[in-house]
DNA sequence: TAATTACTGTGAATTGTTTAACAAATGATT
DNA sequence: AATCATTTGTTAAACAATTCACAGTAATTA
């Protein structure tokens, strides 16, 4: 509603963090947070918690820290939409259906309402409490389900094709964790994730720890 | 071997991802390729395959582009150690299978030789294709087989108290998939990825589009 | 062989992100 | 009530990553 302006993605990222650990102090009965506090839980620096939180215009009421409630919701100001988002996975593989586990159970402007998949024992099932159409028919259920966001989990030779097909069925964001990296309109969010890369990142750094 | 100075972990990540092209080249007959070619493949710039290169010295021999067999050689060097590492997969759940599969078929540096987990009906046996061992066999099983990386893919309650024992087992690196973040102590690399934070970016940054 | 084109490698400029530094403000303490 | 100890919000500085701009050079063409 007030700020409109893009906050940087890095910004975003831990705007969500922020908001998951605030949630987590809430069952034990603190109302009040300091920022370095919050940011050690996170192991970054308090500074950068206060800047993120200026860059959003909040600010602590008292001396007594940040009210973890009204920072709560004002970050899902932020985030969420009024309305909540529907997200579909497309490919029930491991990964698919590890990321719809994830997802159900939690309470959350972000709704799992399909998943699509070509194999025939998995199609018209319910799997991980989320039903699995064939992907053939992606078309007409993004349309009557009105979902906006797809989690790729297919094999990467299939990966290219489907994100075209996605995006021209009006998805307006993709995350992807196929390994193929994919190109899509302006006007499209792409992110993208590769557990290889990140892996072999790890080898690097240990590589030179190591000896 | 020459140079040993730390590359930034964007280079390095990108590094993993032109191998990765670069291996898929090769089947195609080609044995040069352009800076800008490979960079149309990933979507980024050709200044910046240049200057990543650069960073890691190495020069296209003629003007006939980057020798691609040298290069994947090149890279290897870099990320890949000697004998290369192994790795361990903590929590075989859905997570955990899917980057165990992910591995198994992969030639590779990086050997993915044990899971770890709890569940009885899992332990003892194996799952897509690697040898799965009781949680509480974890030092033994370390050690005995050298395992210096470990991907964690366990639930947030148990997330904190794993890590804690991995690095007194020697593990020098870690992937940790949970949501919990974990603190380590100097020495050993940590990288943590987190998917609700990537999805709940996409739904910012599509809120933004949306409307 | 001279002119042209197509790439590369890199210093300088730009952009993006994090950290340092500090004034202002609040509660606690004497 | 005056001092002290904390914690915040913000500006400025530092650092990191990316892009620009261009000189240099090999292959190609005329």
């Amino acid at each position: 509603m007030a700020n409109s302006a893009k906050l940087p993605g890095k910004t975003v990222e831990r705007l969500s963090e922020y908001r998951r650990t605030l949630l987590g102090c809430l069952t034990e009965n603190k109302s009040y947070i300091y920022s370095h506090e919050l940011a050690s839980m996170l192991h970054i620096t308090a500074v950068q918690v206060r800047r993120d939180l200026m860059l959003i215009g909040y600010s602590s009421v008292l001396k007594k820290g940040y009210d973890i409630r009204e920072l709560i919701g004002i970050i899902g100001n932020i985030i969420d939409s009024e309305n909540g988002l529907n997200v579909c996975i497309v490919g029930v593989g491991n990964l698919g259906r590890a990321i719809t586990s994830y997802f159900k159970g939690k309470r959350s402007k972000l709704n799992v309402v399909a998943s699509f998949d070509t194999d025939p024992s998995k199609v018209n099932k319910v799997i991980c409490g989320v039903k699995c159409y064939d992907i053939n028919s992606m078309g007409e259920v993004a349309r009557d389900l009105n979902i906006s966001i797809a989690i790729l989990t297919v094999p990467p030779d299939n990966a290219r094709s489907i994100a075209e097909e996605v995006v021209r069925f009006g998805i307006k964001g993709i995350l992807n964790f196929t390994t193929v990296p994919l190109n899509v309109p302006a006007g499209v969010y792409l992110e993208e994730y590769d557990m290889i890369t990140s892996i072999e990142k790890v080898a690097y750094f240990v590589k030179d720890n190591a000896r």
